[in-house]
DNA sequence: GTCTATACACAGATAGAC
DNA sequence: GTCTATCTGTGTATAGAC
């Protein structure tokens, strides 16, 4: 992964957003951080949504990753959702922290649907939510779709209120409703009464 | 509720603080649809961070009751909670919803911590959780405090989830994890051995 | 590809009259 | 309490030299 002045900008403006937001974020904030001039920038970047976008893009592989690593390959399923979130949860236990910047882009930019970032942040979470509908499925379970968008719920409703009160114990309790739904599934078989109305 | 000049320039900023986010609105914008000058506004409100926050502190009261009457207060829970999601489903599913303005707010101001409308939106969270906490308690669910949150986890993923994709089917999801997690506790009694590990 | 310099709109907030 | 007029900083983006 060579250094190259793009990546730097992309490093940098995506710290920058994480930590303050899209919009309270200038590019010469960015472009200083970076260690070049804002024509530099706008060199590599036709505007500041594109470079939005492009730092998103960035980090749509490296958390799904970081993802597969919390919640293992091996164990029963139920204890590994709840390490997922445990570890979730000693994740965000950090003063740097701000919660999923996918969730957060696509929230401050509300009110611009047809905006690349909204877009990114929608094919992300369609990827993560597919991930886990995977996993699921590897596993034997039936209702694999539904109880895939079930998790991504509990993993996005966690962190929203972790978010809003600063306090990590909302994992917590969304790790034991993972754990309890994947538990049901799974030992319900092919139909769990409980998914079926 | 007299029509005063101070809450006509509330009304107007809810409004386009909700439809185009905290940061995408001036001042000069808000002025103008209240049919007030910038002066006024600021003679009624010491800052825009003020203003934002008594916007807050006006949709308190009227989105719990809201949910209120989606939940309803007869039949059995499982089915009032399928409801009160379907409820929040036919509500999401206008053009002009945008989420939940607590939560957007809390996400869009992240990067302060210290601001006061992230206070209010955590405060509005916790009397949220708490009226669930409070009906849970008086269906004779032990472990009520828990299951409050992880129901107050799931309405927050489903809603955001609905406002990233623009797909309502989240809500449906959500509620049936939602159904499963009540009956679940209200037939283990006391103690639940779904929830205990 | 990277620079200096700048255009131009708009942000939040205020002065002082009435 | 509400107005007109304005201050000052910052926003995104660009012109043109090297």
């Amino acid at each position: 992964m060579e250094e190259t002045t793009r990546s730097r900008i992309v490093a940098a403006a995506e710290a920058l957003f994480y930590a303050h937001g899209l919009r309270s974020v200038g590019v010469d904030a960015i472009a200083e951080h970076a260690g070049v001039t804002k024509r530099t920038l706008y060199y590599h970047f036709k505007s500041k949504d594109d470079l939005i976008a492009a730092c998103l893009a960035a980090r749509d592989g490296p958390t799904l990753e970081r993802y597969r690593g919390w919640l293992g390959d091996s164990g029963p399923l139920p204890d590994r959702m709840r390490a997922m979130f445990a570890a979730l949860a000693a994740h965000a236990d950090r003063p740097k922290w701000r919660g999923c910047g996918f969730t957060r882009a696509a929230v401050e930019l509300a009110g611009q649907p047809g905006h690349p970032a909204v877009a990114m942040a929608a094919a992300h979470k369609r990827r993560f939510e597919a991930w886990l509908a995977e996993v699921l499925l590897g596993e034997g379970i039936a209702d694999a779709g539904l109880m895939a968008r079930q998790l991504i719920i509990l993993l996005d409703g966690a962190i929203a209120q972790m978010l809003i009160h600063r306090d990590v114990a909302y994992a917590a309790a969304a790790g034991r409703a993972a754990a309890a739904i994947v538990a049901a599934g799974a030992a319900g078989g092919t139909a769990p009464s409980m998914y079926t109305d």
